[in-house]
DNA sequence: CTTTTAAGATTACAGATGTAATCTTACATT
DNA sequence: AATGTAAGATTACATCTGTAATCTTAAAAG
């Protein structure tokens, strides 16, 4: 049995769970189940064998409360969505973010919030880099 | 036999495939192969099969020339990139697109050609937009 | 204490994916 | 024309994923 570093990537569903227990935390198998249903239906089992995935994976862990379990992140939200941010930015574009926010604008995916956020952003960029 | 409309994903090294086939088509095989050896090494066999996969998947088709095929998309790349720009945004941001290029400007990932290219964005979208 | 739950562990299983090797066969070469 | 070659087709196979069902067992209920 070698170590299992276990550096494997988050798919989809296993980061609908995440993303389900990033909302608040430490959360049981159930509070988590009832989350995700909120929004689509999500099977018992399939949910439990996903946390289970996500702890093999060293994403995710919990500590013992009785016969359940609490889980909680090991990883943060942010951290997270930088490095996806990143690696796809890297893959389509070059690691140059503004072709993605090119491709938002060309097809009216931008919102006057968007808009007033990245105006605040890039005040805030210039002023840091004088 | 079920009819195969095959709208599947186009997986990870799909997409290298895929990029190099964009960077100048139609193209043989033989060409697509040499284009990715430049980055990393591709065995031929493996580059065969993606490319027979992306042709199932519809996403790149052939004509005949004699005895090997002369490959072209299907799709164009901006359609793809935005399409999976609108997906990561969508899963992690709520479709907002600003939050992530807030951490990339956290990150310090940010270049000043970016912010150039950015604020040129926000003046067409504020021209359209009034 | 015995029985019923219900929680997590284990097993299942088809399709996708990464990564090739082998098979067929049409064309190039002698 | 005979034969070698190389192109695409087919097959291979381990791992990952989505989606659960079944197994074990500790705790709740009676």
């Amino acid at each position: 049995m070698t170590i299992d570093s276990d550096k494997a990537d988050i798919s989809k569903t296993e980061f609908a769970v995440l993303d389900a227990l990033w909302e608040q935390f430490p959360a049981s198998a159930n509070e988590i189940i009832q989350r995700l249903n909120q929004n689509k239906v999500w099977h018992e089992k399939t949910v439990k064998t996903l946390l289970s995935r996500l702890v093999k994976k060293q994403v995710i862990n919990f500590d013992k409360q009785q016969r359940s379990y609490l889980y909680f992140p090991l990883v943060e939200r942010s951290t997270y969505t930088e490095k996806e941010s990143k690696s796809l930015v890297s893959r389509l574009f070059g690691g140059k973010v503004a072709p993605l926010v090119a491709g938002f604008a060309n097809s009216d995916s931008l919102s006057k919030e968007d808009v007033d956020e990245l105006k605040s952003l890039i005040k805030k960029w210039e002023q840091d880099n004088d």
